[in-house]
DNA sequence: GATGAATGAGACTTCATTCAT
DNA sequence: GATGAATGAAGTCTCATTCAT
């Protein structure tokens, strides 16, 4: 009874994995070369298709990496706006939480090779940047916000600025994945993720407790 | 008298300048198209000369853009190099002294954009980054380095992992070049740069004095 | 009873449809287009079909377009042919109603675009070409030709060089469909199509009927 | 002495005269295959150049055209408009000279093949049929209404509706160059363009002559 | 030294046609 | 019959590099 579930012909369910294998032999090349040196071509071979075979799914270079974009990033985000959404927990709590879990979902994959590709291009590809910033930075943002403000408005944080102490938070992830995908590749042992991000952590929450003296607006 | 510091005609003067005026022009565009979106023909016109003229002073795109490197970084870390050996104070004001240096002479000018160039761009262009990891990175590493032997040998440290604090202490100025010359354009009035190299020389700084309980050996 | 007139099921209806569907929306396309700018995936989808399907039922794009050619102006030079055969007036009424029914049954509709298609781009397509030739224009031309033979026969035309007056009785046709298709939908009010027939009937006919004194052998 | 003029080395000279050559083996091209089918890099080859050269003196295809159109059309307009500014005959002898030259500068030449392409691609390619009709066909038209205006202020000419009547001069000539690029390879003899202009000439003049009793305002 | 014309490999994209299902 | 996924040749345009003058 178990084939009874799926009527469709080979090549059939081979069209709706199409997608996919493109997605995925995409983010591999644009992870590798960055955008403008990925080769259409290559990505099509690698996902074992011609060329031609990529504009029937995508309509050309940036849509591509649009959907690799949807695919690989935009969900982990929908799924930290629900966490966030959900937690009931310390403002503390939340924050770290919603930070460590960034290395385990991104930082320590290949995705985030995408968020050290567009810092390196957007200036390249404007459209591309307004996607991104659209999709993923404005959504971002919002997110770590809304935490800042919820730890704020629940007296667990000091009122601090937050469009400041925002960029400060971001920080830490964009050189991580920097260092990931630059100089990372040609040191050893150094720079241990979780560890930076740990220290990162006490330090800036520490900033962040109310009844602490610290004055500067932005807390670091 | 005026002459007298110049004896050259005016137009032998005007060739002896050509490669500081290419220099110039490469400078610009390398930084702010990136090294394979920036067109020699561009380069060229900036400086006021033909395309052909260019390869007079520069074998190809990758040796001009090494000549580069050369004109703008290298000199700053010669010079950097000299203030440490000559410096006899305590090792955490060197070390103060070098990272707000390297804002003031690097970080705050255009030429950090040839840092976030590289390690955006480093991944295509195999020799580049040798090169770059040669005459910048290595450097600057050993610069680090001694510094915090140093500071070990003279006891004003604890004795750490010189490799792994060094990478860390390299972090932050990664991260400000990058932020810099990606998201920074796009946001405002975010991330104090001098502000935020004190907070992190605080935090580091407090770390590697001996006598503290850190037990991290990356002190971060 | 409604069933007595076809007793085919609906989709087998449906299948004998297709190519008439296929053959509409062809003629839709190739008007508006041009043949080489016509893409085989639009004529498809406008007739509700896969681009595969279109292949059961034309070769490839060039049998379409001769199909299409077929069953669009072939069937109307064909009842020409036969009113011609048929009419026992004069042969100066004959040739006018000749004309202004080519403008009514062909010059005022759609598929005089393919006219101009083909005046237009049968540079490109020898074989196009040579069909339209075979099918269209010898037909045609023999047909004109015939009226004016008929007339001289009868007494009723002037003994002209009938190749050349045939061509110089098509030339106002070309010159309205061109129109038409070109500069046409650009101007308002210009060139009424009927009063220009009839004006170059007047003076075409009056050149053709015996008795007046023109010399010139084309009769314009 | 006769060198003195020419104190340009041979690779200048030779520079001068590119643009030149690819005009020239462009409206070749084009009114043999079109614009669409025209390929760039036969236009360079006939040229005698690689690809790249082509580029050096026309930013794309769309721009080549316009060149084209701009070197071989246009400056005929402008001769005209001069004779008619100048003209100080009877209006009817003017405008019988001004289609007649038309035939002996342009619908004789090659470049009448320009005219048939664009009637026949306009609708294709909106941005060459905007310029095409800003460069050429709103200036004849003013020209032809012009000599209507001046027949009719002079008392030359019955006051027609010279819109109209401008129109149905502009279509033999239409006519023409359609036939000789589309049908009038086909065949032989036919068509002798000088009587037919002629011959269309003398029914056109002798319907705008003040005192006929001709009604229709279009005159044809 | 200086020029800038010339090259040609290579990238993206389109579309008629084929064929496994 | 019908589908639509897949192909790959072909076309436009770019740009690092060369070289005759």
């Amino acid at each position: 009874m178990e084939c009874s579930l799926d009527t469709k012909p080979r090549w059939e369910r081979r069209k709706d994995a199409r997608p996919q294998e493109l997605l995925a032999a995409a983010i591999d090349l644009f992870v590798e070369r960055g955008f403008a040196s990925t080769r259409l071509e290559d990505v099509a071979r690698r996902a074992g298709v011609s060329k031609g075979t990529l504009y029937l799914y995508f309509e050309n270079k940036e849509e591509l990496f649009k959907a690799v974009v949807r695919n690989s990033i935009v969900p982990v985000i929908g799924d930290a706006e629900s966490s966030v959404a959900e937690f009931d927990g310390h403002s503390a709590e939340l924050l770290r939480s919603v930070m460590m879990g960034w290395w385990d979902r991104i930082g320590a994959h290949k995705v985030s090779g995408i968020i050290k590709l567009v810092t390196a291009e957007s200036g390249n590809f404007p459209e591309l940047a307004a996607f991104y910033q659209e999709e993923v930075i404005n959504r971002g943002t919002r997110m770590i916000s809304s935490m800042l403000e919820r730890g704020i408005a629940r007296g667990e944080f000091r009122p601090v600025n937050v469009t400041q102490v925002t960029q400060v938070l971001i920080a830490p992830m964009l050189m991580l994945v920097t260092w990931k995908h630059s100089v990372g590749p040609c040191e050893q042992g150094s720079l241990e993720p979780l560890a930076f991000l740990d220290a990162f952590l006490d330090i800036a929450l520490h900033g962040l407790l109310p009844g602490t003296g610290a004055t500067q607006s932005t807390a670091a």
